[in-house]
DNA sequence: TGACTGACAGATATTGAAATCTGTCAGCGA
DNA sequence: TCGCTGACAGATTTCAATATCTGTCAGTCA
């Protein structure tokens, strides 16, 4: 099945992906990825030092996959406002998506994460620095008037907690999700928003 | 210890209370709570119809010495949107307080609190509600502008949920809270803001 | 009569011995 | 030389026997 391809981090992470979504998060052992390898679990541990750190490891990609179509809508042109309400549906569509079409494997890479703490905090800061970045350009453009940029930013990541933590996942399933974001989000941009006239 | 008072719900919560203090919640019985009152067992059942429901009413017990003294405030008079900032700064101390006082305890709740569904969310509704009432004196008094109070009233909650929901507990350590917070609160606040000139 | 007891059945939790896993490393083979 | 193997020690998990707990109810006692 694994053909006798040279043995790499990437390789052994793809793999591991799949023993994962195979056997579970509480099953799946480094012994259990070695075999799907072909190898033994020896040479698993000459490329990641320990069970915990290719966790991580499968933690951080899974997040760079939600965080990377993110970076692309960030970096646009356009309106800030419209981009900035454009983003965050983005995201939380994103993590939608994920629970509804594999709740098992969502589970799992929540446990995952949960422990990969250093991993979550840079993939925050990641976000963070994207919607930060919306409101430099909403303040050149005069769209938005706030007085630091970065603290506002996390106050937008904050606010919108509940829509895109998987902690608050179980309560997506509320039919007035939609309307609970779109005024949630409607109260956000106007907090953001300068004033018109004078 | 406990003289030979009659039995009422009122003590077997306040002596369960107890006993999940001094055993854990894992460990605590209704054996142990039966032993503690002096009675047997079986007379607990009497009054709760399982340990589940005894449980959820201890749930109950705390998060409404939680919600009691946010219904002061709530029903004050004066301004609206001073008195929404002091109502919820007032929810996130006392969550704040609870963490950092008993943390052991705080644990214990927090597991309680996952089980009884339903006493939580009339919980969460009864906040909810209490904001309700104060954005309805702000349109009153023309301090806010809002189209839906009920709706504005559930993304107020759900935008603050950061800071008083438990499954963020860990992150209220962060030092830059007080600044997280201010930042949080003005965006909300001028999101309702009635418009001052026309 | 009605609040309480205590023995009971079935469900759940604990425990300790056996099995499996993680992480290391000396040595093998290309 | 360099990547890999496989045996090993100590840590962790599993499993089945045993103990404890939950929820019930016929019976006691004030």
């Amino acid at each position: 099945m694994n053909e006798a391809v040279v043995l790499t981090p990437e390789r052994i992470l793809e793999v591991t992906e799949d023993v994962l979504r195979r056997f579970g998060l509480a099953k799946a052992t480094v012994v259990d990825v070695a075999r799907a390898l072909d190898v033994s679990h020896g040479s698993v541990y000459r490329y990641f030092p320990s069970k915990a750190s290719l966790r991580d490891a499968v933690a951080k990609r899974w997040l760079d996959r939600v965080s990377a179509p993110l970076e692309e809508i960030a970096s646009e042109e356009g309106p800030a406002p419209a981009r900035l309400e454009r983003w965050l549906r983005a995201l939380f569509a994103a993590k939608y998506t994920k629970v509804c079409n594999d709740p098992e494997m969502f589970a799992t890479y929540l446990t995952l994460a949960r422990e990969a703490r250093d991993v979550v905090r840079a993939h925050k800061e990641r976000l963070a620095d994207q919607i930060e970045h919306i409101l430099s350009d909403g303040l050149e453009q005069g769209g938005f008037e706030v007085t630091d940029v970065k603290t506002s930013a996390r106050a937008i990541f904050d606010a919108t907690i509940r829509y895109h933590h998987p902690a608050h996942a179980e309560e997506w399933s509320d039919p007035a999700l939609p309307a609970r974001i779109d005024a949630l989000l409607a109260l956000l941009l106007k907090g953001l928003e300068a004033p018109k006239q004078r």
